[in-house]
RNA sequence: GCGCGGUUAGCUCAAUCGGCCAGAGCGCCUGCCUUACAAGCAGGAGGCUUCGGGUUCGAGUCCCGGACCGCGCACCA
């Protein structure tokens, strides 16, 4: 067979090939008709302005892991993909886009420039898909959406006026954030608070009926007192509560205001005084409408002063206002004090800018009903959070949730389908574009000019992505989906509002599980951002290439995407923050070359597949069949529980430590006729088992690396192609062959703690080689003391298994309390002495060296156990097992150090 | 201010229900190009589990309190 296998792994044209494969063979596509149990997930949509980061990369193979993991139970699986429209940052790339071209929105037009979005949309928009692919994600690519796809566009209409119709939409003058610079109004939890150093101006408001007296206020945002129409002070402030009701003299715009009282003031702050803007802060809003105070807007929509700022203010830039009204002031000796202030300031989440609480007419969802529904479907069960601990998270926010401002004064994204009659002033709300006016006829109807918030799209993600409002089959069959694997970044923006739309629209939670993975740090424990360079490009990783990371560069020969998928899954700890640094990622790379070359090893003893029949199993074969049939089963607890990293672990040790270093070690003997007593029956067993083995090994992999197992599966077919497991890969891919279940009845826990066993002799063995400078393979002789002759008897059984791997010369000579021969070193393993001989090496100070250290240990530890049963308490109180289980120690240590004395008596 | 994580080997992290000697990877030291793999093999060193109390026969693990690091929410005139 002329198939060439590198000694090193290279993923990058394995990787290629397969994933063509894959797409070619439509194996990641599902039908509702095929029936059977549905198992769905859908993607995160990533923004469509997106490239793939380290947070896309642990998600998304998260997911594959589930995904594959399930559709090779033979579960009927669908992975849901696609892109979000993400409105303000796609709108804002574009018009970055443009400016460089030196042209604005306001150029183009509205229809123009959403044509021009909808273009650069059509040429960049699936890259992130296409990284998605690269890195494995088996997605049913054939059903990809984009919520602003003809029929999700429909969806959102419809679930507009339906909640519209419902009364939880409304429309409304309120105070909303403001973003200056992208020009719309945001949702709270769009507002990222910062903690700025910053200062508290006290600044002096005169009586109006007596200017040389008055209060002292105190702001960290002075020119906002353009717009202050009240000063507050609390009822039951002893200082104040005779001026409530008198009037003031607002400085610089002279304008009377007067002294109210109010609750909500706090007297142990500032001055207890507190000017009052209706306009330009939530709680004064509040306040203002508590007591019907004008609300006096003083900002422009770009974040310049206007009008009723006075003069000499309007049009200024509202920082440069806030610097010149402090030298008015001054010069007014108004100001009375600046205090250094630290106090949080919100930015606009997608540009940064410094957001300005304002008042303008939006469209609002009122939170309360949907919110109470999706409390109550936590509380249920119906929804529930992994790990446990984000439940709590998530309903407080449910609880404390104000109503959502969904309008956004931007162009690219779904237009409020509400319009307006110029005549009747009547707005009509409707999924169809309105002509008429259902009130008076008119037909000068103007249709809102708002769009929607993306996240109102987004939540309707996990049933408008399968037809709705349509009932389709997939509707029908794939919703509910079975978990959401997100960060727990986007538990509000969209985990919350998923669960409350398909409580409301569908009358069903859109997932029975969240699973809240880790967010990836840099190795300092600080995000990844573009801003700290502290980013590691998934891709870079992948394919190779270099590039900067934390100021300095680096360069990475790929490590493919199964490496990639394998360090973040083994160092994802569920719950637990991940750090990741280029040289972590080593790991996996280093893992996947592993497993090719045991694969290797495998393929090249299969050259010749012996005719003979196999001999019975031997030991060794029956305890990697007992090690992998105990893999499959904590790998299959591990994943149904969501512990990926366990489940990789467990993977990983089989792997490497039992079948490499044990197992192939072990078959190499027996696979070459005539050495050892190795017959063509043997090698015809050593090969089944190899085959079998490696079978039920790349099908526990798939999962985390699918390239390389999928390689590896397809070579082993037809490498096995005479052997039995030959029977077992009758697919046509191993992504669509089903997993092999955990066999209990090939589980020897006997088998596995006699290996162990013989493990510690082998241990012991070459540790004396280490001491006595002998090569690995120097031929040795030793003998073996066992307690009784059942432990004999065992032994007798695996003498050729200890020959082989700890190169002997012989097999071992075993006997019951056998004397120490002359001239060997010895080393006690339990109730076990192993004598190596040394003829002329044996070196007595050496010796004696290695038996003190042993003897320290066994000493120490005795001493401890027996303390333990030396009180009473412990032998009265603890469980008889553990108790037994102390004495039943406590003999054997003395035993062992029984051995120790007498080899360290025998070295005088 | 409230809440949630975390603090274990030089580094990054494990440790199931409280019960064998607290493990792994990387790094370090020794020796090996051993016919799958130097991205490897073999052997080894390395721990007052953040601190103080408590519960318990027994605590890395449970309870109370403190320190430090991180995250979220609220307040922030």
């Amino acid at each position: 067979m002329a198939v060439e296998l590198p000694a090193q792994y290279d993923p990058k044209a394995i990787e290629e090939r397969v994933s063509r494969f894959w797409l070619e063979g439509g194996f990641f596509h599902a039908d509702p008709a095929r029936g059977g149990k549905p198992y769905t997930i859908v993607i995160p949509p990533p923004n469509v302005t997106g490239a793939l980061h380290m947070g896309h990369a642990l998600d998304n193979t998260l997911q594959d892991v589930l995904i594959r993991w399930h559709r090779m139970l033979g579960i009927n699986t669908l992975w849901m993909p696609g892109t979000d429209h993400a409105g303000i940052a796609t709108q804002n790339v574009v018009e970055r886009k443009l400016a460089e071209e030196g042209r604005s929105r306001d150029d183009l037009g509205r229809d123009k420039f959403v044509e021009e979005v909808w273009k650069w949309k059509e040429q960049y928009g699936s890259r992130i898909i296409n990284q998605l692919k690269r890195l494995g994600a088996s997605c049913d690519w054939e059903r990809e959406r984009f919520t602003m796809d003809e029929g999700l566009s429909r969806a959102v209409r419809l679930a507009f006026c339906t909640l519209y119709k419902r009364g939880l939409i409304y429309k409304g003058n309120y105070i909303i954030n403001w973003c200056p610079r992208c020009l719309t109004a945001l949702a709270d939890d769009e507002v990222d608070h910062e903690s700025h150093e910053g200062h508290l101006w006290h600044i002096f408001y005169p009586y109006e009926d007596d200017p040389s007296e008055g209060v002292v206020v105190a702001t960290t945002r002075p020119e906002t007192m353009l717009g202050d129409t009240a000063v507050a002070v609390n009822p039951k402030d002893e200082r104040y509560k005779d001026r409530i009701g008198r009037m003031l003299i607002l400085p610089i715009v002279e304008r009377r205001i007067p002294i109210i009282a109010d609750e909500f003031v706090d007297m142990e702050f500032g001055t207890g005084a507190v000017k009052v803007t209706p306009a330009h802060d939530p709680n004064d809003f509040a306040m203002g409408r508590r007591h019907k105070l004008a609300e006096i807007c003083v900002f422009n929509e770009n974040g310049t002063m206007n009008e009723n700022a006075g003069g000499a203010y309007n049009g200024m830039d509202r920082f440069e206002c806030r610097e010149a009204l402090i030298e008015e002031l001054k010069e007014k000796k108004l100001l009375r004090k600046v205090d250094p202030h630290q106090h949080s300031v919100g930015h606009c989440y997608r540009c940064h800018s410094v957001v300005e609480p304002y008042i303008s007419e939006q469209w609002f969802v009122k939170m309360r009903p949907l919110a109470d529904a999706a409390i109550k479907a936590t509380e249920d069960g119906r929804v529930k959070f992994h790990p446990e601990r984000w439940t709590k998270f998530y309903l407080s926010w449910l609880e404390n949730v104000r109503d959502w401002c969904i309008s956004r004064q931007i162009w690219w994204g779904h237009r409020i389908p509400a319009w307006e009659c110029q005549d009747c002033a009547h707005i009509e709300v409707a999924t169809e574009d309105v002509t008429a006016c259902p009130k008076c006829g008119s037909t000068m109807l103007v249709q809102d000019e708002d769009v929607l918030d993306t996240w109102f799209s987004s939540s309707l993600w996990p049933f408008s992505t399968m037809g709705w409002p349509d009932r389709t089959p997939e509707l029908d069959f794939y919703y509910p989906t079975s978990v959401l694997v997100t960060d727990r970044g986007i538990i509000f923006f969209w985990v919350a509002r998923m669960v409350m739309m398909g409580l409301e629209l569908m009358e069903k939670e859109p997932f029975h599980d969240v699973y809240i993975h880790a967010t990836i740090l840099d190795e300092l424990g600080r995000k990844m951002s573009k801003s700290l360079g502290n980013g590691i490009d998934p891709l870079v990783m992948i394919e190779g290439g270099e590039q900067m990371y934390m100021g300095r560069k680096f360069e990475c020969d790929g490590y493919g995407a199964d490496g990639l998928r394998f360090s973040l899954v083994i160092l994802t700890k569920e719950g637990q923050d991940v750090r990741v640094s280029p040289s972590k990622l080593e790991l996996g790379r280093n893992f996947v070359n592993k497993l090719w070359n045991a694969s290797r090893f495998v393929f090249m003893n299969l050259e010749e597949i012996s005719q003979a029949e196999p001999s019975a199993p031997s030991f060794e074969d029956a305890w990697i069949l007992s090690r992998a049939h105990s893999t499959i089963r904590a790998v299959t607890n591990n994943i149904a529980e969501y512990l990926f990293n366990d489940a990789a672990t467990a993977l990983y040790d089989f792997v490497w430590r039992d079948f490499c270093d044990w197992y192939l070690e072990l078959s190499k003997p027996r696979m070459n006729a005539g050495e050892g007593g190795a017959t063509p029956a043997d090698r015809r067993r050593v090969q089944e088992t190899l085959s079998e083995t490696l079978n039920i090994l790349v099908h526990l992999l798939h999962p985390v690396t699918p390239f390389v197992t999928e390689h590896i599966w397809g070579l082993l077919k037809e490498f096995a192609a005479e052997l039995p497991v030959a029977g077992k890969m009758t697919a046509p891919a191993l992504v669509r062959s089903s997993c092999p279940a955990a066999d209990e009845s090939l589980i020897d826990a006997g088998i596995e703690r006699d290996m162990a066993s013989i493990q510690d002799i082998v241990r012991a063995v070459r540790s004396v080689r280490r001491e006595k400078n002998l090569r690995d393979r120097e031929p040795l002789r030793i003998a073996i003391s066992v307690a009784n002759p059942e432990d004999k008897a065992r032994l007798d059984a695996k003498s050729a298994v200890i020959r082989n791997i700890a190169f002997l010369s012989e097999a071992a000579e075993i006997a019951v309390n056998m004397p120490k021969p002359t001239r060997c070193a010895v080393c006690v393993v339990g109730d076990i002495q192993v004598f190596v001989h040394l003829e002329g090496l044996v070196d007595a100070e050496a010796e004696r060296a290695r038996l003190d250290k042993q003897r320290e240990s066994l000493e120490g530890r005795i001493g401890k156990a027996k303390a333990k049963l030396s009180n009473e308490n412990f032998v009265s109180k603890a469980p008889e097992d553990v108790v037994a289980k102390e004495r039943e120690r406590v003999a054997e240590l003395e035993a062992e150090l029984q051995k120790v004395m007498q080899n360290l008596r025998d070295l005088d």
